[in-house]
DNA sequence: TTGTAGGCGTTATCAC
DNA sequence: GTGATAACGCCTACAA
């Protein structure tokens, strides 16, 4: 690492004082137009960039956001990342990421990092504010103790969270409308004649899937229509928990009494629960949509390709993740209050349903 | 932000001095026990942490590392990134990711950076070591004025590039091998009798594309067959890529004397493409494999969940990624010499080349 | 083994 | 409008 030069060299190549300088740097107003031209030939010259370090033992900042979520690998948090990325970068905010790994307990790295002591590095790179996107702040039972790391830790810097939000968590969050999509892609079956509709997908004691579930009931119940619980079955996110998911639903079949009572439509949680449930109905020589129609609750890139094409909701993230960015930049500027969002999932009409 | 306490009030409430302290904070020997416990034990009690400025300015060293790719929404780059920021934190580094978006030119983010841009503000923000993956590095002709913001950063911190090998960029390379698994596709498929084998998907000018490109010529003539130039066509990285890629290719069949020339089987530079080109397939009344069979160059997850399940190459981007790490780490700590790796991609046999 | 003191590169507060 | 100078919190000779 070349030793940098410091803002004492400019000053003497251009034959003032560090504080004239340090002036033009942070672009004070008293400052002669001349001197200011001169020193700021001379920095571009040689190329000067102020030291992070020295800046940061004044002002205490870094200009560093974290962000924390659960795996970048899961599209859903991919696409929303990349719009938070750029959008921090954006206001000259640079992130630095934590990939919890939190996905299905078995992922956890070797050692065995918990999320909370992720809140703590965060704290010790000094960045100037933390986005959590999902992960354990999204169970429905959060243990106090995490909930104690969270408010300790929004004590010293701003945190937003991307989630529903919790009771006795002074963090800032950014809500997504959970509910409205669900209602939506159930009218929608509803109007397309479909009787028994079930759900599938999602991790039981999550909140985004019981919120969904909640909904999916609900919009059914409003219409006089009721849910049979089998028609139910919860698993993950990914596309094996789809197959799994839809598997143990046509296992179903081979009970006599239930046999006719297959759902004719069922809800995913995402595109890659869809994908899988799809594929294991393949693998019984069942067809979707003749046989059982399919939507999800969050488009993934891509799933507009796949056969059939999938019918979705577009959960616009590139809006949350914009919206996420500057409540902490203005959280972080010092302001108290929580922007609202107008968050409105919309439903992507394709071929999976059935239409 | 809580003004963090500080090195000398450890120091005073330990009844020793800051120098002291500062022994036990790097763990150097000459501490006498007892003293060396009671701050230790003062340290955690008040949970305290050094200021990284402070640190930063006397050892020059953020323990932060940059990491710079096109688009985390691409598999490709997430799961390799994954791996990246895991084993780095491991190492006690955290990761500045970048995400440059310079992905088929018009996502580009507003403001036009450009990607050297980019190696300007992770210079700016002092990381330790940088790492980049693919973009404009893999390009047939890189501008020498971008080869030399390259050679210039590397000149400050250690630069590790995941890709081919450059003339004149004195960067470290983790290069992957990028044609034995094409090779072993080709070989796969003329095993199953394919006599007209094409290519599709990846950008053409870049180097992934190209040496892929040519290791599937090279293979095939090899065997004494030779190219149709017509089956090879290259278009970019996405589901949308395979798409039109795949109808470039069926258009042709409704040229009287190129009828019965279409390709029997097609390699896809990646999932995705492959992906696409099946539902351009099936937008025609055509199966996969039946009509034509596919493999694709880079497995996403999930792919084993599609309709087929495709046949693709595993890159072991987990061992790649750790890799890739492991040299930043080792630069960072000095080391000239370049860790040579062995990487071997694993033909996944699956449904879409119909054996 | 322990303590003292200088310096790292900025910004901010004063004088001028 | 400009220039000294004192912090900021840590590390590391150097002394003891």
């Amino acid at each position: 690492m070349k030793s940098k030069i410091t803002i004492s060299e400019i000053a003497q190549k251009s034959g003032v004082s560090v504080s004239t300088v340090s002036r033009v740097l942070n672009n004070s107003p008293s400052v002669s137009p001349k001197k200011r031209e001169k020193i700021q030939r001379i920095i571009d010259e040689y190329n000067y960039t102020p030291s992070v370090f020295a800046r940061g033992m004044v002002n205490h900042t870094t200009r560093n956001i974290a962000v924390i979520l659960p795996d970048i690998t899961n599209p859903y948090f991919a696409s929303l990342f990349q719009q938070v990325e750029r959008f921090a970068l954006q206001h000259q905010y640079a992130t630095l990421m934590f990939n919890t790994m939190f996905v299905r307990g078995e992922q956890r790295p070797a050692e065995e990092l918990t999320e909370a002591d992720y809140y703590k590095i965060a704290l010790e790179k000094q960045v100037d504010g933390v986005l959590i996107l999902g992960g354990s702040m999204d169970k429905e039972d959060i243990p106090d103790e995490f909930l104690k790391a969270l408010n300790q830790m929004h004590r010293q810097v701003p945190v937003v969270i991307v989630g529903s939000r919790v009771d006795g968590c002074d963090c800032l969050f950014v809500e997504r409308n959970l509910k409205q999509g669900v209602t939506a892609i159930v009218h929608h079956f509803v109007a397309l004649n479909h009787e028994r509709i079930g759900f599938i997908g999602g991790e039981p004691g999550i909140r985004v899937t019981s919120a969904r579930v909640e909904a999916f009931q609900q919009a059914l119940s409003a219409l006089g229509k009721r849910v049979d619980p089998r028609h139910v079955v919860l698993s993950d996110y990914y596309a094996q928990d789809g197959y799994s998911a839809m598997n143990q639903l046509l296992d179903m079949a081979g009970d006599a009494d239930s046999n006719s009572q297959l759902p004719t439509a069922v809800v995913a949680i995402n595109d890659m629960v869809a994908l899988g449930a799809i594929r294991a109905m393949k693998d019984r020589g069942l067809q979707c949509p003749e046989h059982m129609a399919i939507a999800s609750c969050d488009q993934f890139p891509s799933g507009e390709y796949s056969v059939p094409r999938l019918t979705s909701l577009d959960q616009h993230n590139e809006y949350l993740g914009r919206m996420a960015v500057l409540q902490l930049i203005s959280a972080i500027n010092g302001s108290e209050e929580e922007i609202s969002i107008n968050h409105t999932p919309e439903l992507m009409i394709r071929e999976s349903c059935g239409a």
